[in-house]
RNA sequence: GGACGUAUAGUGUAGUUGGAUAUCACUUUGGCCUUCUAAGCCGAAAACCCGGGUUCGAAUCCUGGUACGUCCGCCA
């Protein structure tokens, strides 16, 4: 609790130096109290019982009777060596309607000072549809732009377009000599194209995608297609302008087929760079030569290029390839050139990357280094599996994001039209919307970024307990206690503006919520500038619990009589459970 | 083989710049709707991978194992 703290840590350095004690390690070890009962902030008093020669006891007992009484302090108490600290509930009221607490809002439509900060997220190659493994990275990375923004930093978030090399040349290749009954005859041990979803370029055009990639295994002319694809991929790295246009018209449908699923989940992006700019530009070309002149340049026996970063502190092997033999530049080099093309406009810059990115990255890092730029951050994150194993579209293993939106959304209909017999169809219909997407969404960033996750559609759709409807179902219930006050004909714009008297004695339910609210602007500063979103996940979500104990303890209209005090509360956790949901693309519906 | 990461109740998970009685949810189980939305609330049971070390104090740091994941392309 960073408020409590600028007004406790004056008052305690005065109270340990009358006790003699003058070192100042101690502000390192004021921390927020592990018993939350006993206090909001607490300091541990072991070490200082060597340098004082007393108990650690008897010394936490000396600095609480010491410790000058604040408007801030509630409690003070000396427990089995600790000394724990509460905050006053009227002074954190005074706090709460000082705005204190006040926090952005995820659009980024003002923000507060002028860091400019580069989330690149996404940036999946263009040749198929999102399936839940792959749609981490866009959680995570839209979660981290939303996040910024309302931590007030003005945020662009971006998408690399790999839109030349192999991939994109198989497609290309495949769009042109294969029919669709070609297609389909390739693939007939597979399942086809769920039909929900014909007619969506990114699910259609795959299948070509798939059959290529089975066609230059097995087909007798398997050679002559290499061929074929080598010249397209090798052109599309001198920048030759026809097929880069062909490649294009092969991906940009499946694109825009993958960002309408990734809008279905509140994901936008403000800008897409293609791969191809930094060839045509002569950015790849000017960064190689400039390679040449490295102490740690080196060339093998075909005329390859590397740097050999070993001689910087990296291990296992040791040398950079950034150009073939053919002269041609690889996609680190390209990376390279981008992250250049990057820095060149922005403060900060965030990539999200999956943990099979870390020695390219570091290799990028390195070599960043070595031309004297600042090292991105970077975000990365483990990967999702199936209770089957890993994800592959190969072999038929995959959950699509489609499908699971599609299933989430289904699913949650129910349990509305359940609970609610009355509501109308497109009621149900919107809500559970909102509530099954947000849930995926919500399910996938509550886990910490590193640890490996395994999909389970019981898990995903679950819509209780530590889930995102739990969070929707508290703010819409502080909605409706709005609605039912204006209904009763209560001025709300002018209650909220009078100056309510805060309660000297308060109930629980509503010191926990005042406690809650007074951290929660730390855990989202914590969350942002460690990059780990589940934190202010975890932090929401006690939020939302924190509002229900408050409801329970707190009637706001009571027999036609508005608590002016409890209802201005109740709003102010209103809007900070709103915009704490759209920082995590939570939709804050107002009616469940 | 080498590098990096992960290991917490039956299940999933939080907590790691060392600090108290280890968080939350699901499951199991006992209660609470004639009062502002019960997708809710209150209670019970249940866990730090194994061995050593450092320390007044270790889930957290060091070290040695074990298990799992990822990488070690002139691919992207």
């Amino acid at each position: 609790m960073q408020m409590l703290r600028i007004v406790l840590e004056p008052l305690l350095d005065k109270a340990l130096t009358a006790n003699g004690i003058h070192n100042q390690h101690w502000r390192s070890m004021l921390v927020r109290s592990r018993e939350h009962d006993q206090g909001d902030l607490s300091l541990p008093c072991f070490p200082f019982a060597k340098e004082l020669g007393k108990p650690p006891a008897e010394i936490a007992q000396m600095i609480a009777e010491s410790l000058d009484s604040s408007d801030a302090i509630g409690e003070v108490n000396a427990v089995a060596g600790y000394l724990n600290v509460k905050a006053n509930p009227v002074w954190l009221a005074e706090q709460v309607f000082l705005n204190a607490i006040r926090i952005g809002d995820a659009y980024g439509s003002k923000p507060a000072n002028d860091e400019h900060i580069l989330v690149e997220h996404t940036s999946a190659n263009p040749n198929g549809p999102f399936h839940v493994g792959r749609a981490r990275n866009a959680i995570l990375g839209d979660t981290m732009v939303r996040l910024h923004r309302l931590h007030g930093n003005n945020v662009r978030a971006e998408y690399y377009v790999d839109d030349m090399g192999k991939q994109v040349a198989v497609l290309a290749w495949a769009l042109k000599n294969l029919s669709a009954s070609d297609v389909e005859q390739t693939l007939s041990d597979r399942e086809p194209v769920n039909s929900k979803w014909q007619g969506k370029a990114d699910h259609e055009r795959v299948r070509w995608y798939q059959a290529a990639q089975a066609i230059r295994q097995d087909r007798a002319d398997k050679e002559q297609i290499e061929a074929d694809i080598s010249k397209m991929v090798h052109a599309s790295e001198h920048g030759d302008e026809a097929v880069l246009k062909s490649f294009e018209d092969a991906y940009q449908p499946v694109l825009d087929g993958m960002l309408s699923t990734l809008k279905r989940l509140g994901i936008d992006f403000d800008t897409f760079t293609k791969e191809s700019m930094f060839v045509t530009n002569g950015d790849v070309s000017r960064l190689m030569k400039q390679f040449k002149t490295f102490d740690i340049h080196g060339v093998a026996e075909n005329g390859a290029e590397f740097l050999d970063l070993g001689a910087r502190g990296l291990k296992g092997k040791t040398e950079f390839f950034f150009r073939r033999g053919d002269g041609s530049s690889l996609y680190a080099t390209r990376d390279i050139a981008y992250h250049m093309w990057k820095w060149q406009q922005c403060d900060r810059l965030i990539n999200v990357l999956g943990e099979d990115h870390k020695l390219q990255a570091k290799q990028v890092g390195l070599t960043l280094a070595e031309l004297g730029e600042k090292i991105p951050d970077v975000l990365f994150y483990s990967f999702i599996k199936l209770p089957e194993g890993k994800m592959s579209t190969r072999k038929g293993n995959v959950v699509y994001m489609d499908d699971l939106l599609e299933e989430a959304q289904a699913q949650a209909a129910a349990v509305v039209s359940d609970i609610h017999p009355e509501y109308t169809t497109e009621m149900v219909a919107e809500i559970a919307e909102a509530a099954g997407t947000s849930a995926v969404r919500f399910n996938i960033i509550k886990v910490s970024p590193d640890k490996g996750f395994t999909f389970r559609w019981e898990e995903a759709l679950a819509f209780e307990g530590g889930s995102a409807p739990f969070i929707m179902y508290s703010h819409a219930r502080a909605c409706s206690i709005a609605r039912k006050c204006a209904a009763s004909g209560i001025d709300i714009t002018s209650v909220l503006s009078e100056e309510a008297t805060i309660p000297s004695e308060m109930p629980k339910g509503l010191v926990e919520l005042l406690r809650t609210l007074c951290i929660h602007h730390d855990i989202l500063a914590k969350a942002v500038n460690d990059r780990r979103p589940h934190l202010f996940a975890n932090q929401l979500l006690q939020l939302a619990t924190s509002f229900n104990a408050f409801y329970r303890d707190c009637m706001i209209l009571q027999d036609g009589e508005l608590n002016v005090f409890n209802f201005q509360i109740s709003e102010l956790a209103r809007d900070l459970m709103r915009c704490s949901m759209e920082g995590l693309g939570i939709l804050p519906v107002e009616q469940m």
